[in-house]
DNA sequence: TGCCAGGCCGGGT
DNA sequence: ACCCGGCATGGC
């Protein structure tokens, strides 16, 4: 595990995480890409932005407009669902602000995003990660399953327990684990798919 | 062509 | 506390 980062990185380069032109972008991407295709996703957000939606305010102020624009990333009547609820939070609480929600201590977003419908471990680190630079490391089906494939975890492992995982083995440093997840996802992508036999090609494989 | 993708919720045991 | 079905589209 430690010895994974450098190896991935070598391999594959920055993977340049998360592809967005806002914070904003991110969090809505973090909600469209849940067990789904980010090229998906991507059609979905071209959508929203060329409607000049991609904004709290307008996002929800226009939300009867949601379903026909984020239909390509599939789940979308639930998906509107969950960024109408997000919204909702987001603005009543931090008024779509952006630096009012950065002022708050990490644990507490967490706790609140938690509590929004819709938003999971998975999608409350990707925001926290992602859209605000909290080092949180994310857990996802591919870090799962290579690390179980790899034996250093086993499947039956939740989620806590993993990010706990990694939160001994490394310092809290955003830049790090914003990097180490991309390339996890990236390899993951390649070498790891769900029906994947332990793959000998894995750069990750120890020899 | 079927299978899968950067999860989460709700109801059942 | 776990387990499982439902949710939906587009790409390979």
């Amino acid at each position: 595990m430690r010895t994974a980062y450098p190896r991935l990185y070598e391999r594959f380069g920055p993977q340049r995480w998360w592809p967005a032109e806002s914070r904003f972008e991110v969090m809505v991407g973090a909600v469209l890409t849940q067990n789904t295709n980010w090229r998906n996703v991507e059609q979905a957000i071209t959508n929203l932005k060329k409607a000049r939606l991609m904004n709290p305010e307008r996002m929800y102020l226009n939300r009867r407009r949601l379903p026909a624009l984020i239909k390509p990333s599939g789940f979308y009547r639930q998906k509107v669902k969950k960024l109408t609820a997000f919204l909702k939070y987001f603005l009543s609480r931090y008024r779509g602000d952006l630096r009012r929600l950065k002022r708050r201590p990490t644990g507490v977003i967490r706790k609140e995003l938690l509590n929004v419908w819709g938003i999971g471990p998975e999608t409350a680190d990707s925001m926290l990660l992602y859209a605000l630079n909290r080092p949180v490391f994310v857990i996802d089906a591919y870090t799962r399953r290579i690390l179980s494939r790899h034996r250093i975890a086993n499947a039956a492992m939740t989620y806590d327990n993993m990010q706990a995982l990694f939160n001994r083995c490394f310092k809290p440093v955003s830049r790090f684990y914003n990097e180490y997840h991309a390339l996890l996802v990236r390899v993951g992508k390649t070498y790891c798919k769900k029906h994947d036999p332990v793959c000998t090609e894995c750069p990750l494989r120890r020899s």
